[in-house]
DNA sequence: CGAGAATACTTGACTAATCAAGCAATAACC
DNA sequence: GGTTATTGCTTGATTAGTCAAGTATTCTCG
């Protein structure tokens, strides 16, 4: 059965076949990701001039834009972010350079830094909604929606394994 | 309908429901990869000493203990990658520093530089081998065969996509 | 066979990610 | 109220990833 290789196969040209089905879906996986996220990358990263965002730069803008006006401090940001980021603090850093955030310290505890998305980091994530949104959908008549819907479900079950490893 | 919100949703401590599935999917996608790749990066990056891997390190042992004694040119091993590695010249450099991979000049067509795996290289696949082989298994239980399997085609699919994007 | 294009890397300069250690502020406990 | 632990970052050192430009070798075609 199965004498034909599979499309990951070829991808990576890779003669012999997969040693189990688990094994296919963790590299497909990577591979989907790593090209998804170099889609995205690219739409976030050509903002021209010095505002060019690497994707975990924009999943930041994104969290604070949902915050609003109040802000969030620092870990919490990183507790929302898609992927995870230890180097929180540079990466703020370089938004804040970018003058894409303001920071402060917060005053009922002083231990907290309070960050905010600045007037220019929301227009920057405006001026990026439209193909974001249009990227989202990316697989809109490819993938149906049922399929995404059992998609995102597996997806689910399998960080609840990794969570507890 | 859907008034719960959804598992990643909680993961990330987003209150907005999401756009779209799709929207969700793509998120989802990256989420679990990240974990995924954190987890086997912990496997792979613990060979004590000075054998510590990255993922993409030990990509490229895998294929070079595929491609077997005549070992492969180097940008042959980029394109069998999973993940996509631009730099993988320097990838290779420090692969050979550790002795794991050594490299020639490819006499017939001098371009080339052709990398082989060395012994040393395949005692620590071989090291490797067990945990990685339960981690590829580390969703049996948990999601039916099937549903790797429908999971397996529908990234292909996506992969179909992204590819001419 | 000789000029130009293409291939297969290699290098430099820069940016980003990772881990461990450190420091200041607050909380918890006796 | 004073010590200890915890929290919330920050910093330093190291490693890795990215893009553009450069070099050597081979291929193509008139």
């Amino acid at each position: 059965m199965a004498a034909h290789p599979s499309q990951l196969q070829q991808e990576i040209r890779q003669t012999r076949p997969f040693r189990s089905v688990g094994q296919e879906a963790v590299l497909g996986l990577f591979k989907t990701a790593d090209m998804l996220r170099r889609h995205f990358g690219k739409i976030v990263g050509q903002g021209g001039e010095a505002v060019e965002l690497t994707l975990q730069q924009y999943n930041v803008l994104r969290i604070l834009r949902g915050a609003g006006a109040e802000g969030l401090p620092t870990l919490e940001i990183a507790a929302r972010m898609v992927e995870q980021a230890p180097g929180i603090t540079r990466l703020i850093d370089r938004l804040e350079a970018k003058g894409l955030v303001a920071r402060e310290r917060c005053l009922e505890d002083r231990r907290r830094v309070t960050c905010r998305i600045s007037r220019a980091g929301l227009a920057l994530l405006a001026r990026l909604d439209d193909q974001i949104n249009r990227s989202d959908e990316v697989f809109d008549g490819v993938v149906s929606a049922a399929d995404l819907k059992r998609l995102v479900e597996v997806l689910d079950r399998m960080r609840s394994v990794l969570e507890t490893k």
